[in-house]
DNA sequence: CTCCGGGAGC
DNA sequence: GCTCCCGGAG
């Protein structure tokens, strides 16, 4: 059955696949394995086509491993704005550096190597040798995990299947198309296996599938137990506005949520509106403060509810901060929720 | 507006 | 098992 449905899935692979920056084809009929390597990094817990906007970006400005390895961390980071989970970035970058030094720019080929680089697990070490050096492995994303689960029924939420679903995905590997057949995995679990509302009827193997003889498909694979109502946290935001209509802005700290990226002044974040306790540089301001209004963000784990407030100052009352001009934000390195506490203001 | 999808590190 | 963001679908 395994191979019957592999055949299927290359066939339609050629007429299907997704035209993916990072999947041009070198001389070798593989994919660039730098390419794939960075397209990885980025399409942990995020989605194609927002890798597929910042993908092209990332390559023009640094071409190869080398280039890569020069650039210092605040560098990624401030390209990496928006992109979101911003420890993938410093682990690309320190894995980038191990690479140019250890492997003399070469990208390993061997599993070993490739999963004790920052950043690569199970998932990615496979997937870069299965995807750009054609070797025989099975990388499980949600997708393969996914058709997986619907072909074999498997009523059990993903987390806890995945010794089953490591063990039937083996039966899939292919030693001379692993690359297709990755791929195509990948593909069809995002065009015909969806996540909601599967395209059972044109599935071309359709006959194999043991959630469809069931009409299961919309049941499987089943949701994780709900976690409880996530926790909703408060802060307060501060715009501090300048003659030359500049913001104030300054660096978060190295750990914790946003590690080291820009911020507007903001107060500690709390879980009682009423523990909120004005952030220092608030204190001493006898300017108008003016509200703007409250900002909803939302996190893996919680969600932030934001008031923020804008005051105009003097540059001069505020040495040794960085400023940048309003026009300018959309472009800047603060993350999304700062950009989204700053429109509001503005 | 709410819900949901998407891997690694510790 | 908890911590890390953001965009798109409904």
């Amino acid at each position: 059955m395994e191979k019957h449905i592999n055949k299927h899935l290359l066939g339609w692979y050629k007429n299907n696949k997704r035209d993916l920056p990072w999947r041009r084809l070198q001389a070798n009929k593989l994919p660039n394995p730098y390419y794939i390597f960075v397209s990885e990094y980025m399409l942990q817990q995020t989605t194609v086509p927002t890798v597929k906007k910042r993908f092209e970006e990332f390559i023009k400005k640094w071409p190869n491993i080398k280039k890569l390895s020069l650039i210092s961390e605040s560098k990624i980071l401030n390209f990496w704005v928006g992109l979101g989970y911003y420890t993938r970035a410093r682990n690309l970058l320190k894995a980038a550096k191990l690479i140019q030094k250890n492997y003399r720019g070469r990208i390993p080929e061997n599993f070993e190597d490739l999963i004790n680089l920052p950043g690569i697990g199970d998932y990615t070490a496979k997937a870069i040798l299965g995807i750009a050096f054609n070797q025989a492995f099975i990388p499980l994303d949600a997708n393969i995990e996914r058709i997986i689960s619907r072909i074999f029924a498997y009523q059990l939420p993903i987390i806890k299947i995945k010794k089953q679903l490591e063990k039937k995905s083996i039966k899939f590997i292919s030693k001379k198309y692993s690359s297709q057949l990755i791929q195509a995995f990948m593909d069809y679990g995002s065009l015909i296996c969806t996540p909601r509302n599967p395209k059972c009827k044109i599935c071309l193997f359709n006959m194999n599938c043991k959630s469809y003889s069931k009409n299961l498909q919309n049941q499987i694979p089943v949701k994780n137990k709900k976690i409880s109502k996530k926790l909703l946290k408060f802060s307060r935001a501060y715009i501090f506005n300048n003659e030359k209509n500049e913001i104030l802005i300054r660096k978060r700290p190295s750990k914790g949520m946003l590690a080291s990226m820009f911020e507007v002044p903001n107060d500690v974040w709390v879980n009682n509106k009423k523990d909120l306790i004005k952030d220092k540089l608030i204190l001493n301001i006898k300017n108008k403060i003016v509200s703007k209004g409250l900002v909803k963000y939302s996190f893996t784990h919680f969600d932030l509810e934001t008031e923020v407030f804008i005051i105009n100052v003097k540059k001069n009352k505020f040495l040794n901060y960085r400023w940048i001009k309003q026009t300018k934000i959309t472009k800047s390195g603060l993350p999304t929720l700062m950009k989204k506490i700053v429109a509001v203001a503005i």
